[in-house]
RNA sequence: GCGCCCGUAGCUCAAUCGGAUAGAGCAUCAGCCUUCUAAGCUGAGGGUUAGUGGUUCGAGUCCACUCGGGCGUACCA
């Protein structure tokens, strides 16, 4: 639709000057009497022109050559705007380019050949994953998704550390809860893990090997079975929501490729950083940033920032056009200075998208869940999974805004689980799929021989949403911002419902029939597609 | 103190570069199944978009200030 009005636009600039490279927008209106397509153009050039829009608008009007089998009305309305009315014959055209390749409808190669990397999850291997990893897995999963629909070749990848303190507390945990099985008393320290899948791994431990590590040093075996462990269970609960990484890669490597060694030499090189109080420092105030920041502690231990920047090099090294970093919002103070590091060494961090979410707070019987892995005070994902369902899960966190901060009401989540809008799309592809089967038995076909018969109020709104699905996804795409879809989604099914309810199939006349058919077939290939960026299932039936 | 995010209906959230009468779901109330799935549809009530000022044809959206909440502000990640 879009493209029509702009190509009328172009050839009408040949005789008005003024709408020469103007910067054309479409809206689709709210209030359905205003059009199916407004610009506010003739307001925008008020200013240039000295004139009043309403006039502005009449001469470009004049100038347009509409074709009235695609166009069926423009007019001026309020302020200023130009509405234009499409024909029932050019809308339910759309049914013919879903039919033609249902499965990869909306899917667009405005950016094929490009390689993308979407970085997310990335928690270190000390616990299980908790509802608050949720989020940022299932945004991530579904941006990756969304980027593959516009074209991209996407790479998923966790980047993890099994280094440092953090993880010699979890393989000392481990070794203090064996002792325990093997009957020895000890004061398992506060703020060592307590989960209880620490006791868990401990008696694995003793079940294979009994007493045997006793003596064994807690950076050893204890750590290492710790770490495998987590790990495996952390790629079960991402795999229940069909969540699968492509590349792990391990901090460790950055140390042993002398990755580090290396970007260390180069910023001292080009005197980017300095010595200070047994530190180095990394000049950040030159780069624009507030304040210079230590790379290497005077213990001589890089701070997270070496590597981190390290980590984005290998990135630009292993070629990507485009690459996502996916955090909470607790990192936000961390990656100015990873991309001011990046930068000053010419890297075009434009290539960088940094998406930040906000904190999940969990509520339950209207109390807040503090959450934190060591005190295993916590909910985790897989309890999540476990009460709702997958399906639940990934589009509960798709259907908001990341930047917006998410109650999640436990207590509610469980108990109107079936009132969730999830199942509202999905009853709808459902619902297809059975007035589907039941045409079959009637033997009726999906015809698009007599596509303008769908006139009603009802079959014009509904076809005219199937047109947006493409530009919804590449806008939503462009956004990084999945809730979009969810939005459009509930919009396309309220619409079918409501077909559903007013327009039959069975009984009616057959070209009728058979046109009807078509329009659902193509509903529900859109319905799937849309659920299938999500990474939520389309049932068959309900 | 400073930085980022947020404040919209009773609750959870939308609102396409600034567009026309601020929309959904849940909850509440009133209707609709002898006919393709009632996990559905129709209707009603519910708002000073936290507040004040500014920018303009037009502001929930942009700017300034105030109030309130979250996360940061390390030689932790």
């Amino acid at each position: 639709m879009k493209e029509y009005l702009k190509s009328l636009f172009e050839e009408a600039s040949e005789r008005l000057e003024y709408l020469k490279g103007i910067n054309l927008v479409f809206d689709v209106p709210k209030n359905e009497s205003h059009g199916d397509l407004s610009s506010n153009v003739a307001m925008l050039l008020t200013k240039q022109l000295k004139k009043n829009p309403r006039l502005i608008a009449e001469e470009i009007i004049t100038a347009l050559k509409t074709d009235n089998k695609i166009i069926s009305k423009t007019e001026i309305a309020g302020p200023g705007f130009i509405n234009f009315f499409f024909t029932p014959y050019f809308v339910s055209g759309i049914i013919k380019e879903i039919l033609v390749s249902p499965d990869t409808f909306g899917k667009s190669d405005k950016h094929k050949g490009k390689r993308a990397n979407v970085e997310f999850v990335s928690a270190n291997p000390t616990g299980p994953l908790t509802v608050g990893h949720g989020r940022n897995a299932v945004t991530g999963d579904t941006v990756a998704n969304m980027l593959e629909w516009i074209g991209y070749e996407v790479d998923r990848e966790y980047y993890f550390n099994n280094a440092g303190r953090q993880m010699r507390v979890l393989g000392d945990s481990v070794r203090l809860r064996y002792l325990e099985i093997l009957g020895e008393k000890n004061n398992f320290p506060e703020d060592y893990y307590q989960g209880e899948y620490i006791k868990e791994i401990a008696k694995k431990l003793f079940d294979e090997f009994g007493s045997k590590l006793k003596n064994e040093d807690p950076e050893g075996v204890f750590k290492e079975i710790a770490e495998k462990e987590i790990f495996k269970e952390i790629e079960k609960t991402l795999s229940r929501l069909s969540i699968k990484h492509k590349i792990f890669y391990n901090e460790n490597s950055l140390y042993e490729e002398k990755k580090i060694e290396s970007l260390l030499k180069t910023y001292k090189e080009k005197n980017f950083s300095y010595e200070k109080d047994g530190a180095i420092w990394l000049k950040l105030t030159e780069l624009g940033n507030e304040s210079d920041k230590v790379i290497v502690k005077s213990t001589g231990e890089p701070t997270y920032r070496l590597p981190d920047i390290a980590y984005h090099i290998t990135k630009y090294e292993r070629g990507y056009d485009l690459m996502v970093d996916l955090f909470g919002s607790d990192h936000n103070a961390t990656y100015p200075d990873v991309l001011a590091g990046l930068k000053a060494l010419g890297y075009d961090t434009d290539k960088v998208k940094v998406l930040i979410h906000q904190f999940v707070t969990i509520m339950e019987g209207g109390e807040v869940v503090k959450m934190s892995t060591r005190k295993a005070n916590y909910i985790t994902l897989d309890e999540l999974i476990d009460e709702v369902g997958s399906d639940v899960v990934r589009y509960f966190f798709n259907m908001r805004n990341i930047t917006s901060h998410m109650n999640f009401d436990l207590e509610l989540a469980k108990k109107h689980s079936d009132e969730n809008p999830v199942f509202y799309l999905q009853y709808a592809h459902a619902r297809i799929c059975s007035i589907l089967k039941m045409t079959e038995r009637e033997e009726l076909k999906s015809s698009t021989e007599n596509l303008s018969l769908l006139s009603t109020n009802e079959e014009q709104l509904l076809l005219k949403k199937l047109r947006q699905f493409k530009e919804e996804i590449e806008y939503s795409t462009e956004l990084f911002e999945a809730h979009r879809i969810c939005a459009y989604l509930e919009e396309l099914a309220a619409l079918f419902h409501r077909f559903y309810t007013v327009c039959r199939i069975i009984g009616s006349e057959k070209n009728l029939a058979e046109a009807r058919i078509a329009l659902v077939t193509a509903t529900r290939a859109v319905l799937k597609n849309g659920l299938t960026i999500l990474g939520v299932t389309a049932p068959e039936r309900m």
